[in-house]
Formats: C-alpha cells, sequence, structure tokens
DNA sequence: GGAGAATATATGGAATTTTATGGTTCTGCA
DNA sequence: TGCAGAACCATAAAATTCCATATATTCTCC
C-alpha cells in the first residue's frame, strides 16, 4: 500500500470515465472510507458548482438525524430533504470503481475524464476542465485577499 | 441483494404507472422496507402538497404514539387522525408493485408516472411534474437560506 | 545495487443477475 | 357473470459480478 494512509480526503486524482459510466475511485480515497467503515459513497448535486459532493455514508446518518431534531413540516426539514432526494448511494465494486448516474455526469459536465478532489472530510467530482476554471479563481481570490487560515489545533489528532 | 445499502430512503425514482395502476417501488426502497420487517406500505395524502406521503406499516404506530401524547382535542391532534382516517395500506406483490387506489392518484395528480422521493424516514410518491415543481422551489429556497449547508457542516465538523 | 518476482492500480470487456414493465390467467365477490 | 385484485409468466434494459490486461510500484534475494 502507498504511503502513510492519511484519514482525509486528500489531493486530487484524474480518471477515465468509460462509456458505462463507470471510473474508478482513488486508492487513497478508498482508504479513507474503508478506515470509516462505509460500505458505499453518497453523492449529490452541488448547489454552488458545477460538481458533485462526496462522502461515505455515514454522513447521511447525520442528515437524518438532523431532520429528525427538526420541525416535520418546517422549511427547514425540507430543504435537509432535499438533499436526501438529490443524493443517490453508490457501491464501490470489487476493483474498486463506481458508477455515476447519468444525471451526476450531466449535472458536472463530465465526459470522459473525472477529477477527484480531496476536501479533507468530504470530496467533490468535477469535470477536468471545469475543475481548472474553478481552482484558477479560487487561487486568484485567495491571493487577493491575503486568506488566512486559522489552525484549530486538537491534541486528539496525530502527531 | 449487496451493497449493504443505508436503511434510508434515498434518491428519487421515477416508474410508470399502467392502466390497471400498478408501479414498480423503487428496488432500494423495497429494502430499506424489508429491513424495517414491513409487511406493506403505508400511504395517505400530504395535506401540504399534491403529493403521497409514504412509510413502512410501523410508521403508524409511531404517529398513532404522537397523538396520544397532545391534547385530543388540539387542531394538531386532528390533523394526525385525519391521516389515519385517509391513511391505506397497499402491499407488494412479487414482482415488486403495488397498486396506488383510486383518490391517492388523483390527489396527487399522477398519470403514467410516478416519483418516488426518498425523505429518509419516509418517502413521497409525486407526478413527475409537479415534482419538478416543487423541488425547484426547495433548491433554490435552500440555496438561499444557505440553512441546509450550514446544518450539514455543523453536524460533519465532527472528528 | 539491481534483476526479477510479487503487488497494487487503473481500465476494458464479457458474463450473469436484477429490475422494471407489459401481458395473461385465476379467483373471490358483488 | 363481470369485474377488481392477486398471482403468474415473459422479456428487455440496466446494473452487478467476474475475468483479463497494462502499467506502475514495492519487495526480495543474490
Amino acid at each position: 500500500m502507498l504511503g502513510a494512509a492519511v484519514s482525509v480526503f486528500l489531493s486530487t486524482f484524474e480518471n477515465k470515465v468509460d462509456r458505462k459510466g463507470r471510473v474508478s475511485v482513488p486508492s487513497s480515497f478508498r482508504n479513507v472510507l474503508s478506515q470509516q467503515k462505509s460500505t458505499g459513497i453518497i453523492l449529490y448535486p452541488s448547489f454552488k458548482h458545477p460538481c458533485l459532493e462526496g462522502s461515505g455514508d455515514e454522513r447521511i446518518q447525520e442528515i437524518v438525524s438532523s431532520i429528525d431534531a427538526i420541525d416535520v413540516f418546517s422549511d427547514e426539514a425540507e430543504n435537509l430533504q432535499t438533499i436526501l432526494a438529490d443524493a443517490k448511494q453508490v457501491s464501490v465494486d470489487s476493483d474498486g470503481r463506481v458508477i455515476l448516474p447519468h444525471e451526476f455526469v450531466v449535472h458536472a459536465g463530465i465526459s470522459d475524464l473525472a477529477s477527484f478532489v480531496g476536501l479533507g472530510k468530504s470530496f467533490q467530482i468535477w469535470s477536468p476542465k471545469n475543475f481548472s476554471i474553478h481552482r484558477q479563481k479560487n487561487r486568484l481570490r485567495a491571493r487577493e485577499q491575503g486568506a488566512t487560515l486559522r489552525i484549530i489545533s486538537s491534541s486528539s489528532e496525530r502527531t
């Protein structure tokens, strides 16, 4: 196995999507998922960007719990339910691949390549082209604003 | 069935309704129901939207308990009792289909297609057309309020 | 240190199983 | 006896499993 397995989604990988919509989940992402004891991956279209949001499927439990915690008929509950209605669970096959549902491929403008972008606790899937535009914009803005990042240190994390 | 699907109703499926009113329950929904050991499905018309609410049949127990817990003569109690009065149990046949009662088809404005919408512990059945309008509205609102995203990220902030 | 063996990853394609869905028959009941 | 609902088949499309291969990458033994 590759270098020390980190327990967060990290880095960017570009993999091929075959004509059945299959694409390999980067090996390091699979390691993170199995550490989370996820049996699959939850995907849903991003509200903000032409990309997909992904995470281990234990995340769904969190959303369902959030819904339970609020009034069933409230707007807020419906907002959360929207995510459930749009989400799909995809299972990782024995070769480490998932099938990207057609609507999702369309939403993200993916054709024959998909970029898996690690965001720590979750990840995104982009068409490489859209992602490079997005990244450029982000970098520019970060530079202009002189973005700073406040690190919250927690002694419980690894050394 | 593989993929140990999460035990919640998830995603949206659009299936055909034949001229006898038969419609396939999405396979993943059937899995959730069988995990719940439901012998059938409880359906009742939503009083908020032109759609049907559905769930495994143990859900009725929860509704009954809720009624018990509140003032017997309150509006709320009456609302809930209305649900009981209007609810019907439908059985899933050996091919995984149910028959939508005619009044329900009318209430939801369903003709030859039905959208099964996963909401976690329950689901809804819509006419695809009405649902797409509803979904659009919800997504817009969710985006404006940012409520959904906030809740999700706060609950996922945990280690 | 390096040749070759053993592993791991990404990817293509075929075989097999599930679903969704249409049609037909059977059955109880009004 | 006619009709609604239930149980039965049949089949096409879709999803899942299985197998094969190319290409790295790591390991091991000399």
